[in-house]
DNA sequence: GTCTATATCCAGATAGAC
DNA sequence: GTCTATCTGGATATAGAC
């Protein structure tokens, strides 16, 4: 009875072996970027041997694939407290895009990862599409309690949120060039809503 | 006096040569991603064993540079078409645009590479960020034509630009959910733009 | 779960004959 | 310029002992 709905000690040990790698996984990805990570490499930093990491992970997809979700996983989080409760439309949106500008440029590697189709043979499993997913799906729920619903209007606003992000990333790494526009591009994100009042029933 | 001033028989041969060594490149880089580009791969898909590349190309990486300066040849020389003479600020701006995100998706893999920082260890040479300098130098010089010269509105042009075409080569390739956003991300800028008049002084 | 040993494969790159 | 042969090094992954 004890034994399956706590966690065992054996099943608390593997979930900190688990945490140990993915960190380990992510200092290298942002050292040799995304798409030149390495298993072996990987099990080394952390004093394995390397098929040793095939008790956690059956493979470099899946490693990749734990990497995807957690990271997901982080960002439905944070977003989740992104806008305050009360803000208007203008401040919502200030708000939300720098929270996506600050969270990309906090981890570039990251960034690559969950929002740009970079990783040469990685396609994400369903399960971790079921949490990128709950992620939009976040999202849009803000945007409608705003009376936002087109997709269009969804698009131009992850539109200009990554354009940001990627620019920053890739032309000022380290610096805050297009970060300190994200308010500037809010508000123009904002007039262009509001130019266009609630409508139903254009998807 | 005339071999040296027109191209010898023999440098032909040899230009023929690099460019289909660079047109099997952009293909294989379009089927595998560009971080997945292998020498030998390219070296057997021109019917050539892999040593032999090297006759043309000192090392993957001159290889890889050798297609970022192409691609950027080639964006300048679109770009350079893009905008018609005489256009308003909102007409440039839906046809920049335009441009702009159809450059990418129509070749994914170049917009990666030349805009991305993506590719593991590849870092342009001088040579080729001259012309890279060019296309930016280009289009600021278009956007002088209509007062635009800010540093930030640049930046916050560029940033939709590659906002757009990321979201569509990321999330929806092949398709054009965020390409047929174009003209009304550019009547976005332009009000953002216009409501900012030409001020000098400001860097 | 961890190791050693190994299988398999491929990469980028160089030496040197033709 | 092209080839064969080779160096060197790394990768992912599996088998099987402990």
């Amino acid at each position: 009875m004890l034994g399956e709905a706590t966690p065992t000690w054996r099943e608390n040990r593997r979930e900190a072996a688990i945490a140990t790698i993915l960190e380990a996984a992510w200092e290298l990805a942002r050292r040799d970027g995304v798409a030149g990570l390495s298993l072996s490499e990987v099990a080394r930093s952390v004093g394995m041997k390397p098929p040793s990491l095939y008790s956690y992970f059956d493979s470099k997809a899946a490693l990749y694939d734990a990497m995807f979700a957690q990271g997901y996983r982080e960002f439905v989080r944070r977003d989740t407290k992104a806008v305050v409760p009360g803000a208007t439309l203008r401040e919502a949106l200030r708000q939300g895009t720098r929270a996506f500008v600050e969270f990309a440029v906090e981890d570039p590697a990251r960034h690559q990862l969950l929002f740009q189709r970079t990783v040469p043979g990685f396609v994400p499993s369903e399960a971790s599409m079921t949490i990128a997913n709950e992620a939009y799906d976040q999202m849009r729920t803000q945007a409608a309690a705003y009376g936002i619903t087109d997709q269009a209007d969804l698009d131009l606003v992850t539109a200009v949120n990554t354009g940001l992000a990627d620019q920053q990333i890739s032309n000022d790494p380290g610096g805050d060039r297009w970060l300190r526009l994200a308010d500037r591009a809010a508000d123009m994100l904002a007039a262009a809503l509001e130019r266009r009042p609630t409508r139903r029933g254009k998807r």
